[in-house]
DNA sequence: TCTTGTGAACAAATTCACAGCG
DNA sequence: CGCTGTGAATTTGTTCACAAGA
């Protein structure tokens, strides 16, 4: 109930992650202190994240492993399949596709684009490649809600308004740089150069993280 | 002074690329606003974000591209360049170092490792190849204090336990899961699954970010 | 009339601490 | 006991709103 963070959102990502290994050897049940050693958050942020799941655990036997799964499944996942397309079949983006297969049946990269013919009309990674002119045509046919850009700089704001503009509700963007978009497309920025900064700012002053001891 | 936020840090690297695209274009000056137009955050937050920095703009004139772009670099560089090590030359490595050669200057990707030894012994994107046996030893030899972690999930802990043993600060890993790190450790992850599953739920469930609207 | 810089207000995220329960 | 669920407190992050300057 309520409404979900962003940050929340993402624990429970990766709580579900947890749990699909812990259901895979057979462990039933787990404490919220358990998920909380595995993934640098505390026992009550678990707690508090699950609070909010329609999902109770037991005081006695903590939570149930194949439940708590299925309920965050539920949640997460959606009612049906999303379709993703890749635009910038580059070195990321090969790596994106490469990595990406199958991890996820709910989340479904069903087309690539590039503007590079030398590329176009290829599979790569089990992903057919289209012209970059094929956009709208083939986001339309394949009712694609959701855009991953590769490609660089400059060329990302186009590449990112074609993508509205062909109805995508939601975008990943490896761009370098901040994308506009309007307020009703989700939009998440990463951008390699600067998570490698910040590690090194705080590997030099720190060696203590504002944030990082839990227990 | 005082101490920066993860946040800010990131914000701050943001406001850098920014001013060095002004600065190649002979752009003098600029004003908070304008920072915050092109990074969607808001103005309040650009001149919040820089008074902890040690640099003061003009009432009249903004900040000063050149000067401020100095202070930045000042502040997110440090005293001397910080070499980086990186694990895992698969797809996603490859795409690392490709993309990153030479894009930050102090910031240098001196080595790579790999523990296939189809793979060592070459040159991957300008960076060495090294058997995952030689850790310890390169980046003791290199001075190496930054790691990039680019295997997946199973390996992923044992090879972050090796580049803590050999003295790393700060780690950038996209192994799918988090790891566990001594305190005075950085550790910064990076899960593509997870941050496309970010951008699919609120994709479907808003169409409205939590926070995506400034001005 | 534009800014910047900033105290004060506000909002969001996280932890504390404990009731309640088997 | 040791656990969950949760109000209350706290800490962190962001915006408001305005004094001061040119």
């Amino acid at each position: 109930m309520a409404s979900w963070s962003e940050h929340s959102v993402v624990r429970l990502s990766v709580y579900r992650r947890i749990l699909s290994r812990l259901h895979e050897q057979s462990i039933k049940q787990v404490y919220s202190h358990d998920l909380a050693r595995e993934c640098r958050v505390s026992a009550a942020m678990v707690r508090r994240d699950l609070m909010g799941v329609d999902y109770s655990g037991s005081a006695v036997r903590g939570y149930d492993v194949s439940s708590l799964l299925k309920t965050l499944n539920h949640l997460l996942d959606g009612p049906r399949t999303q379709h993703v397309a890749l635009v910038g079949v580059g070195n990321l983006g090969s790596a994106v596709l490469n990595y990406f297969g199958g991890r996820r049946p709910k989340l479904d990269i069903v087309a690539a684009f590039d503007r590079d013919p030398a590329k176009v009309g290829r599979m790569a990674y089990g992903v057919m490649v289209h012209p970059i002119t094929d956009l709208k045509q083939v986001l339309h046919d394949k009712q694609i809600s959701l855009g991953i850009v590769t490609v660089n700089g400059t060329e990302a704001q186009g590449v990112v308004d074609q993508l509205v503009a062909s109805g995508v509700k939601g975008i990943l963007s490896f761009a370098g740089m901040p994308l506009r978009v309007p307020p009703a497309v989700f939009i998440e920025d990463f951008d390699l150069v600067t998570a490698l900064e910040k590690v090194a700012f705080f590997a030099r002053t720190h060696g203590q993280t504002p944030g990082s001891q839990e227990q």
